[in-house]
DNA sequence: CGTAAAATTGAAATATTATAACCTAAGGGC
DNA sequence: GCCCTTAGGTTATAATATTTCAATTTTACG
């Protein structure tokens, strides 16, 4: 659980959780135990973390653990815009910015293994510039990057 | 097998499997049967595909088939640069411009299929771009986008 | 040639990631 | 309360990928 930077980390975790809890108060959808649980282990740092890695985490807090319980949590998480799946790596990650579907795009640093997510303004160009060149209708973007980030470099 | 572009696509198995034969001999490789059998069943269409589903292909022609056959066929040929792993799809796809490692850049057609790789210049422009936000060491980069080709919105 | 080292392949087992199917239980509106 | 919808429990299995070790082939080189 290194933890490169430097910052109060129950900050992120709470400020995720308010947001799922009002997206889905917005949007009629409920937060139930699992989900929140399976959020707030998403968010215990900032490297990405794979579906097996959450199950025992959710043993251990005496929920149901078996896969599709950690999936289903997954999916419903997705699809509330407050969690993004790194596809390289089969891990998943806690979202910025949540609350809409948009182009996403990482750096995993392979040394730390945190995963920082691009900021959404220059992702969103990039996917619009790329879309002008292709003549094609772009439902996803997702851009994603590894190597060593500067406190590993030094 | 569906063959959305026009045009003479035994010229690109031809192309790549001479690729392929040239940059081993530059760099003291092999193109083994094995090697070279997976690259055409690759470059069989502009499809990404899975390596469970090359496996049959490969036992069709007589070739040993067991995951770590192919595996390795493909590790070869990823390393040698004529193939891209798209990991959104799982699925391998042959390279447009091999010969070394480059930020990668691919549109999949959810309609029919299709991986178009963008053109390499946009790709490490963008890549650069985001390299240079970073303050990082940038090794690799892949894009994946999904959406309907012109031809599927028709 | 002949042989040793390196690269490649064969083969069996297993690890890892993800989904299907079907049933039970809980929440929410009327 | 009743019904309907959503969520979760459970078992099994599918799909993707790797580990391990032995056997073979190729290459380098004396």
């Amino acid at each position: 659980m290194s933890q490169s930077h430097d910052h109060d980390h129950h900050h992120c975790i709470h400020t995720a959780i308010d947001r799922a809890r009002s997206l889905c108060s917005e949007r009629g959808l409920r937060l139930t135990p699992i989900r929140q649980r399976v959020l707030e282990l998403i968010w215990q740092n900032h490297q990405p973390i794979g579906a097996y890695d959450l199950l025992p985490q959710l043993a251990e807090d005496g929920f149901n653990s078996a896969p599709p319980t950690v999936y289903r949590a997954l999916d419903f998480l997705l699809e509330l815009g407050v969690v993004h799946r790194i596809s390289s790596l089969n891990a998943f990650i806690g979202c910025d910015h949540p609350g809409h579907q948009h182009p996403t795009g990482f750096f995993v640093c392979q040394g730390c293994g945190n995963a920082t997510e691009l900021p959404i303004d220059a992702i969103t160009t990039l996917s619009d510039s790329l879309t002008a060149s292709l003549d094609a209708d772009i439902a996803t973007c997702n851009i994603e990057l590894s190597g060593t980030c500067r406190d590993c470099r030094n």
